[in-house]
DNA sequence: ATTAATGCTATTGCTTTAGTAGTATTTAAT
DNA sequence: ATTAAATACTACTAAAGCAATAGCATTAAT
């Protein structure tokens, strides 16, 4: 049951597009630094929010990346979606011949009352929503450092 | 973000013990063959449900298994924990040192959540639930059949 | 002693994950 | 036109985890 690096980058890649919605585009080289991403490996990030229609660019020399959409009507779920097909915690929910019983069976239901437990809590949450957070840490005070 | 097999099976076998509560135990045999489990794999399952102390075994010739506590008394959360140490959907919640930035991160706070609803849900349903789903379920009637 | 059960540890094949590598393409600036 | 600086694409790889198998040891009723 692990998140894996592929969305939670991706969300945190979104988060910075959405925190400069102002300017023209982020290359991809300032996002690797920012969020401390390998460069080649969020090629593969790109890719999947690309191909899902989350960001744009345009080829070329100064270009860059930015958000599709106001990310007030992006949800953490979409990100999701960018790079797992379909949300499913065991396979019988979206394969009925992973499994002979998949009706008449209570633990089938169980999980998936758990899918969608979790398919409501990612749909919860937006990009903006995060970003809005992500700035207000930002803003928060450094710890406090006391010299004797 | 899948549910492991072994988590599945287990719930499935802690379900097939509340069910014969009144027998002394059921042979992993049965077990194997009720729930379409490979015997061997079973082992594994066995294993790890009896060292966390959820079902309990004499050993020998005539023996079998059975639940060590009601079934009201114990969730999937319970189950769950058998074959995982701890629930944690990023390592970040674990692990402080996974990530330089575990503390202002807007993202750590929105997976802890999901963990949140996660753990919420897992521990609101026991396996007494669970058993007296799947007994209504296989009493119902067979779908129904009209001979013309 | 035999038999039928559980108990334990190691191994294997497979898939996924996380990341690297290399090269091609696009376009602004020169 | 050429170059430089960006994105675009495809293949590969090492490591880990997952699902299952294999083999032998132990226990206790008969």
């Amino acid at each position: 049951m692990k998140i894996n690096t592929k969305v939670r980058y991706g969300v945190r890649v979104m988060i910075e597009l959405a925190l400069n919605k102002q300017k023209e585009g982020i290359y991809q080289k300032e996002i690797a630094k920012n969020q401390d991403i390998s460069f080649k490996y969020l090629d593969q990030i790109i890719a999947g929010l690309k191909s899902s229609g989350l960001i744009s660019t345009v080829a070329g020399k100064k270009s860059g990346y930015r958000l599709t959409r106001d990310p007030v009507e992006i949800t953490v779920l979409d990100v999701y979606n960018a790079f797992n097909p379909e949300f499913a915690v065991v396979d019988c929910l979206t394969d009925e011949n992973s499994c002979r019983k998949t009706t008449k069976c209570a633990t089938r239901d169980f999980w998936e009352g758990l899918n969608t437990a979790l398919v409501k809590y990612l749909r919860s949450t937006t990009i903006n929503d995060l970003a809005k957070r992500q700035a207000e840490l930002d803003q928060e005070p450094q710890e406090l450092i006391f010299y004797i």
